[in-house]
DNA sequence: ATGTGTTCCTGTCCGC
DNA sequence: TGCGGACAGGAACACA
């Protein structure tokens, strides 16, 4: 599920239930995900108070009370829920821990929150909120696409000397922070930039075209409450519903959705993952 | 210094 | 049905 608009629609969703709140049970099943979680990790999340709610990237922050902020990184699989209800694309109504239920933490007032993730590439950590911009997986971040830092400006600078292409570039957290497979190749189409190009070697003006096509991608997932995939249960109001937006991900063989264009949809990998473009309208 | 390929893990889907 | 292989929203890491 999660790229930014996934991460920050699960934000939304748990703000209201986790601002002001204390953590009063937390329940640890297990003792990693992706690397270990942090020392006394249970014991230090139990009785903090959440103080807000943040995302950088796709990282989600909850700030606590006692100054540390807890980190969490939905990797491919991660899903959160709350009390049985839905946040992002995530439903399941039984009141047992599924078996990749690994975190599951109960709020003074009774809301229950879990977060599941089947293939453990998600990330926990604790760290001093004061000192947030130097932990080691926020520092190197470029800017939010959806920040007044992130114009055709910035972009260009990024591009400069680049000879990855574009579609590595972007999906480089270092150029701009938040995007994933799905978002770029979204956004590639809508700026008709083929994938393939040279980072550095598109002009400035399509490079402008093309930061604007980034943010008006991540604004129109955003405005469906980002993409559901795969695991995707039922009609819930909360599941998001931009993947029948999409104009080129997963559509490979479909018609391209370019008015007026008779292309294909194509399929091809890109550093060992696969991008999806139209070689008639991305050039 | 940059660039690309591999790796972590589980689940699902498709062809035989 | 069962089985093997490809593939999946990420990104650190090892290596050229």
């Amino acid at each position: 599920m999660p790229e930014l608009p996934e991460v920050e629609t699960v934000r939304r969703g748990l703000e209201p239930v986790l601002v002001g709140r204390i953590l009063a049970h937390v329940d640890q099943r297990r003792l990693d995900l992706r690397w270990p979680l942090p020392e006394r990790f249970a014991e230090r999340l139990t009785g903090r108070r959440v103080t807000g709610l943040g995302r950088r990237s796709k990282y989600l922050l909850i700030g606590l009370d006692d100054g540390e902020t807890w980190i969490v990184h939905l990797g491919m699989s991660g899903r959160i829920l709350i009390s049985g209800a839905t946040v992002g694309d995530f439903h399941r109504d039984t009141s047992a821990p599924g078996k990749h239920d690994h975190v599951i933490v109960t709020t003074d007032r009774g809301d229950v929150i879990t977060y599941n993730d089947a293939r453990r590439f998600g990330i926990m950590d604790l760290w001093p909120t004061a000192e947030l911009d130097a932990h080691p997986l926020l520092a190197g971040l470029g800017p939010e696409p959806l920040g007044n830092a992130f114009n055709g400006a910035a972009l260009t600078a990024a591009f400069k000397g680049k000879r990855s292409p574009v579609k590595a570039a972007l999906l480089d957290q270092r150029v701009v922070a938040g995007l994933g497979n799905i978002y770029v190749c979204e956004a590639l189409h809508r700026a008709r930039i083929h994938p393939a190009r040279i980072a550095a070697s598109i002009s400035a003006p399509r490079v402008e075209r093309l930061a604007g096509e980034v943010v008006a991608t991540l604004k129109d997932a955003l405005a469906a409450g980002g993409s559901s995939l795969r695991d995707y249960r039922q009609a819930d109001g909360e599941l998001g519903y931009f993947q029948h937006s999409f104009r080129v991900y997963d559509r490979e063989g479909e018609p391209c959705h370019t008015e007026g264009c008779p292309g294909t949809v194509r399929r091809i990998v890109q550093s060992g993952r696969s991008t999806f473009y139209c070689p008639k309208c991305q050039r």
